[in-house]
DNA sequence: TCTGGGGTCCTAGGACCC
DNA sequence: TCTGGGGTCCTAGGACCC
């Protein structure tokens, strides 16, 4: 086994895009969040973070640790856009890269060691050219299995690189908390706790049996493999996404069911968009909301017939909230999410979004795209057209179809 | 402190099939 | 007539990651 997994992680990375057009603030506390109540911080660069502001932060409690931070607000097509050429130039050395996230992937650079030197030297110089083309600087793991080496990329991070060789990997883990690991957070953590298990360490020498029956058989097993270093996962590139969504939480919470029903049509034309640009149909809408108290409910429905239109997931995921009410609190979240995406939606690539009429169901979600759910009145512009293709006369709060399972 | 939005994976119970 | 065990699908909820 070779050292030759690569973990990169751009460093604060939407801060630092961000930074890129304010360079006059990277000396100052700043964060990227929406200035709303009900924010969370999304990065902080490192001078909030000696604040203790950290990603996933309340904006509130960030705002009260340091009154003067900079809030900025986010850009996410420039981090896609930078994301692109960031990965690509990682594709440059070896087509075996596993995007992680927006910011990080991990590299098997084993095949291109013969051509361009040794792992810590190729991970020198994809630094060295990430900054060059893109004036962000990146933290480089390198390691012999993948979760050493994104342990590596932290440690190292910001700005760096940390090489761990194999024989050196158990010295390393062991010292570190149980919550380093890939896979445990706070609840995992605490679980642990109870049975006196605090470290890596403590980890490796708990028997199997108590680890299933603490945390369940996959975790249990993937735990105790991760604390003696084992980890075969390989690097695989690509992949289909498995689900589609949307989700929003109200700036104040919401009782009425037309204003939910309303943000639920905006929820279901993108997704729907989405799942129809990728050329998949979705056989399963999931309906997700939260209620005032942080309360979390979840209701799905998987079709006889997988769908890509923006009205029948609409009117599915209206009906599972139908099933809801009456709601017995106010809704502070609510969300759409389209699951078992399967091939065989037409191929995006033989249609322009813009010219999608091909049938009276796909011009539906056209004009909802164009002109909001208002143009779905039936008075207004689809009357006829609707009616052609049947059972779609309803529209958000025209009435509360209670029907399932049927 | 008071909790975003995008996701993935796992568990558990029940239905159903062989 | 009563009963096993394994596998898959569906649904709801929850942990976790960035």
């Amino acid at each position: 086994v070779s050292t030759a997994i690569l973990h990169i992680d751009l460093d604060a990375f939407f801060a630092s895009v961000e930074l890129l057009e304010r360079p006059e603030l990277r000396e100052r506390p700043v964060v990227v969040a929406r200035d709303t109540d009900r924010s969370v911080v999304t990065s902080a660069n490192y001078p909030a973070r000696r604040f203790g502001l950290r990603s996933a932060m309340p904006l509130s409690q960030a705002k009260r640790l340091c009154p003067r931070v900079v809030v900025l607000e986010p850009h996410m097509h420039r981090y896609r856009e930078l994301s692109r050429t960031v990965m690509a130039i990682f594709r440059d050395v070896t087509p075996l890269v596993e995007p992680l996230s927006i910011d990080e992937a991990f590299l098997d650079v084993s095949g291109a060691v013969r051509r361009l030197g040794r792992p810590s030297e190729i991970a020198a110089s994809i630094r060295a050219r990430v900054e060059a083309e893109t004036r962000l600087t990146c933290s480089v793991g390198v390691a012999s299995t993948k979760f050493v080496a994104k342990l590596a990329s932290g440690r190292a991070k910001p700005d760096g690189m940390l090489v761990i060789e194999p024989e050196q990997a158990l010295d390393y883990l062991h010292p570190l908390p149980v919550d380093a690991l890939w896979g445990v957070g706070e609840a995992t953590r605490g679980v642990l706790a109870r049975l006196g298990i605090r470290t890596i360490g403590d980890l490796a020498a708990t028997p199997a049996e108590v680890l299933r029956r603490a945390v369940g058989e996959a975790a249990g097993r993937r735990l105790r493999d991760l604390a003696h270093g084992v980890d075969p996962r390989p690097v695989t590139p690509g992949g289909e996404e498995k689900s589609i969504g949307h989700e929003t939480t109200f700036e104040r919470d919401v009782s009425d069911p037309r204003e939910l029903r309303r943000v639920l049509l905006d929820q279901a034309t993108r997704s729907a968009r989405r799942v129809r640009e990728a050329g998949l149909l979705a056989r399963t809408v999931s309906l997700k909301l939260r209620y005032a108290d942080f309360t979390t409910v979840t209701r799905s429905r998987t079709l006889t017939e997988a769908t890509d239109v923006g009205r029948r997931v609409h009117q599915e995921v209206s009906e599972l909230l139908s099933s809801l009410e009456p709601l017995r609190q106010p809704v502070r979240l609510i969300g759409c999410r389209l699951e078992q995406l399967t091939t065989g939606g037409e191929d995006a690539a033989l249609w322009d979004p813009d010219e999608d009429w091909r049938d009276a169901e796909h011009a539906v979600d056209g004009v909802t795209e164009r002109f909001g759910s208002a143009a779905l009145r039936p008075a207004s512009l689809l009357g006829g057209k609707d009616r052609a293709v049947g059972d779609t006369s309803r529209y958000p709060g025209e009435r509360s179809a209670g029907r399932l399972g049927t």
